[in-house]
DNA sequence: CTAGGGTTAG
């Protein structure tokens, strides 16, 4: 892809770092001071683990609260704490985790419990196990971690680092427990989304007979919501009810979370009415309620009404506000709520900043969006990069996509799984394939390689680049992949044309466990509809709801409909969309239409066109597909009227639909009989054919020769007539009758003239299916004038 | 020890 100017390979990313997100690190001095110097030249993390097996040692077989100093069980032998010290600073360091200031102190301020307790919660939060289990060797050292107090805080970091094993080791071990010891230890199940666990420890409370207090209800409530556990929500509220907890905030406020989540508007809103005060975050619940339920209108009064009561909005409430400025659609909310926000100096802080980008890439309103990035400067965080980069993407602005993607790596802004996943959307959407290859470097590079979401993208860009073999590839090297990546490679097969293998890719998926979800279903009909396998579809439809529970959509639908009608059984697509239990909309009835085109039945595709124009009156697709289905039964007169009635209508022929007719000449191919469907006389006319629509289109359109202007958009016009071009060939293996489309704004690269010889070099195989019309990509290279191909 | 927010893949 030539507009992408910068080059990207594994010697130039050897300079950047990938996503080492180091945080400021502390007082670099001070922490020399303290480091005793032959600790230079030992490996710092070896004593890490060493310390840490031991630990664990200690937690799973001897019970913390029995241990009276660790050096006593022999637990730490003769490290004295100056090397911890330097052990800690240099693990804070590897881990690019922000050691504490005080850390090195400890010598003299062991015995201080709330300094301590004050130190793990620290680390809970940073999420730093590894600093977290050295505190705890200190504390076994020590011989204070029988405290209630320290041992919570304990439970409470090994709760919140995800080792929820060790937090129950220390909890079991710990002479007494208080409702605080429950409320870490059910915190810590529920974040790692063990409900069962936490519900049996918040019975065991009543049978220990420590009565829960409101920041259970509140731990409980909003477990409820994560796991989507509703009954148990309500019960809860039942006990708060029976507990006087309800008008506490923090729980009130869960119970909202909870009841919003659930879209159950209602019985939040009657909540929050009877809260005798609302605090800041009932209020943001409510609207952030509204938010998920795009009630984006409502959302904004209600964001309006609380600033009618006198409460000002923090950064949670104006990043949902913004959200919906978004969703709405609408220019003046959100510029107003921009410039309030300028004016407050609230813009600044970097979730609010990226709401803003969010914003402005809902409206489209790109340039906004990009001014946004700039003026936040170095605050800009990953987030915000993708939103932008992401913006662009959906904003079909993919050259702009690229740049930023590369301005960010030249501003050393660390990516992460989000930025390539986004990335290779771009390169997919160009398609390029040299630049999707390019970013499988990164990805190889930056070590994301195992990254689900990375690796199903990687196929999608691969398939879509024309490159299924590497889709492949990439596919058989994840050790475990999810539905999403199977149905990256069915589409991919799909796509391509090959809808057996695509079809028994799903077989295979399916034996092997693999629930097939809607969008699987969705690439296997496409296929069945493509192959003509008009019974298995119908099976494979009916198995949706039947064995799993999907309920078909009207894309579904619309594909079954093309699986009717592309085999010619008119009657029963007709059949199939009067029995659907919804109303049947356009893209249900299209199939229909380009059936009857295909198999020249007017009068159906009469009555099918009035159902489409009733619905859509404006769809140029049917006025073009009436007139040319005339045009090919002869009916002339009819054509005409067509044309007239479009214009009458002021319908806007959008770019991609043709007439049937090149200038003044008229083609029109039968793709032969069923035996020998593709002759070599059917070459030899489409390459006539070629020649004609390169000498009659060189120098009459206003596109220039391709990669001449980087960030142009000539590439992709390029690809985008290549594929009209490729119509014509693709085709070819379709059911005898089927007419052949030939298009005029036909062209071939300008510069180099050599896609003439790659068509006559074109097979069957690489000829590409994708919906309705082909494109087509060449396995070895390209044009000589650059790497578009 | 507690509630609320921004960016991805099909």
């Amino acid at each position: 892809m030539m507009a992408v100017t910068w080059k990207m390979s594994w010697r130039s990313s050897h300079s950047c770092s990938f996503p080492c997100n180091v945080k400021d690190p502390l007082e670099p001095q001070r922490i020399r001071n303290f480091r005793i110097d032959h600790l230079r030249s030992k490996n710092a993390c070896k004593v890490l683990d060493k310390i840490a097996q031991r630990i664990n040692l200690s937690v799973s077989e001897l019970g913390i609260a029995h241990i009276a100093t660790g050096s006593e069980k022999g637990i730490i032998n003769d490290t004295d704490f100056g090397e911890i010290s330097g052990t800690i600073y240099d693990a804070c360091q590897e881990q690019g985790v922000n050691a504490m200031p005080g850390l090195l102190y400890w010598e003299g301020n062991l015995i201080d419990k709330k300094y301590i307790t004050g130190q793990l919660s620290y680390y809970s939060r940073e999420g730093n196990l590894g600093v977290g289990k050295i505190c705890h060797a200190l504390l076994i050292k020590t011989g204070i971690c029988g405290d209630t107090i320290v041992g919570t805080a304990l439970v409470n970091m090994y709760a919140k680092c995800g080792e929820i094993h060790s937090a129950m080791m220390v909890f079991n071990g710990m002479h007494s427990v208080d409702v605080a010891s429950y409320n870490c230890l059910i915190s810590g199940f529920l974040g790692n989304g063990m409900f069962d666990e936490a519900l049996g420890f918040f019975a065991e409370m009543g049978v220990r007979e420590i009565r829960p207090n409101h920041y259970t209800y509140s731990i409980m409530i909003s477990g409820c919501g994560s796991v989507l556990a509703i009954d148990e929500g309500i019960q809860l509220h039942a006990h708060a009810v029976k507990l006087q907890y309800v008008l506490n905030g923090v729980v009130a406020n869960s119970l909202l979370t909870l009841y919003c989540k659930f879209g159950m508007m209602e019985d939040a809103h009657s909540l929050f009415q009877s809260l005798p005060e609302k605090n800041i975050v009932s209020w943001t619940a409510i609207i952030s309620g509204l938010y998920q339920q795009r009630a984006f209108e409502k959302a904004l009064l209600q964001f309006y009404l609380m600033r009618q009561n006198g409460l000002e909005p923090n950064e949670h409430t104006l990043t949902i506000a913004l959200s919906c400025c978004g969703g709405v659609k609408q220019f003046d909310n959100g510029y107003a709520l921009h410039a309030q926000l300028v004016k407050n100096g609230m813009d600044s802080g970097v979730f609010v900043g990226t709401a803003i980008i969010d914003m402005y890439t809902e409206l489209g309103q790109m340039d906004n969006a990009g001014k946004q990035l700039q003026g936040m400067g170095t605050i800009a965080s990953v987030v915000s990069w993708n939103a932008l980069i992401a913006g662009f993407v959906h904003n079909d602005k993919i050259e702009e996509a690229l740049d930023s993607f590369h301005k960010m790596l030249v501003e050393n802004v660390p990516s992460n799984e989000y930025s390539f996943s986004i990335i290779l959307k771009a390169c997919s959407s160009l398609p390029s394939l040299s630049t999707s290859k390019q970013i499988h470097c990164w990805v190889v590079k930056a070590n994301f390689e195992r990254n689900l979401h990375i690796a199903s993208s990687l196929i999608e860009a691969y398939a879509k680049c024309g490159n299924l073999h590497d889709a492949e590839n990439v596919f058989y090297q994840i050790s475990m992949p999810d539905i999403v990546s199977w149905n990256c490679l069915v589409k991919a097969y799909s796509q391509h044309g090959y809808f057996r293998k695509a079809l028994s890719l799903f077989r295979k998926m399916v034996v092997e466990g693999i629930k097939p979800s809607s969008s699987t279903f969705l690439a296997v009909l496409s296929s069945c509809s493509h192959c003509g396998i008009v019974q298995e579809g119908k099976e494979l439809f009916e198995s949706m709801l039947m064995n799993y529970n999907i309920i078909p959509e009207d894309t579904h639908y619309s594909c079954m409909v093309d699986l009717f009608s592309r085999s010619g059984q008119l009657e029963d697509a007709l059949d199939f969309i009067k029995r659907l239990p919804i109303k049947p909309t356009a893209s249900i009835w299209r199939p229909l239409l380009a059936g009857c085109r295909c198999h020249s039945n007017v009068q159906l595709g009469e009555y099918v066109a009035k159902r489409i124009l009733e619905l859509e009156s404006h769809d140029a697709s049917v006025y073009v597909t009436m007139s040319n289905m005339y045009f090919e039964v002869g009916r002339l007169a009819d054509v005409v009227k067509q044309r007239e009635l479009m214009t009458l209508k002021e319908v806007k022929k959008e770019p991609g639909y043709s007439w049937m007719e090149v200038k003044s000449k008229t083609y029109k191919f039968f793709s032969g009989d069923k035996t020998h469907p593709q002759t070599p006389e059917i070459y030899d006319l489409l390459e006539k054919l070629m020649i004609d629509f390169k000498d009659t289109n060189h120098d009459s359109s206003n596109m220039s020769a391709p990669h001449t202007q980087p960030g142009q958009n000539h590439d992709r016009k390029l690809l985008y007539h290549s594929e009209k071009l490729a119509v014509c060939f693709g085709l070819l293996n379709l059911p005898a009758g089927t007419p052949i489309r030939v298009y005029k704004n036909i062209r071939v690269c300008s510069d180099c003239h050599e896609t003439m010889k790659h068509i006559s070099k074109l097979s069957k195989r690489d000829v590409i299916l994708r919906d309705n019309y082909r494109f087509h990509h060449f396995k070895q290279g390209g044009c000589s004038c650059g790497d578009f191909w």
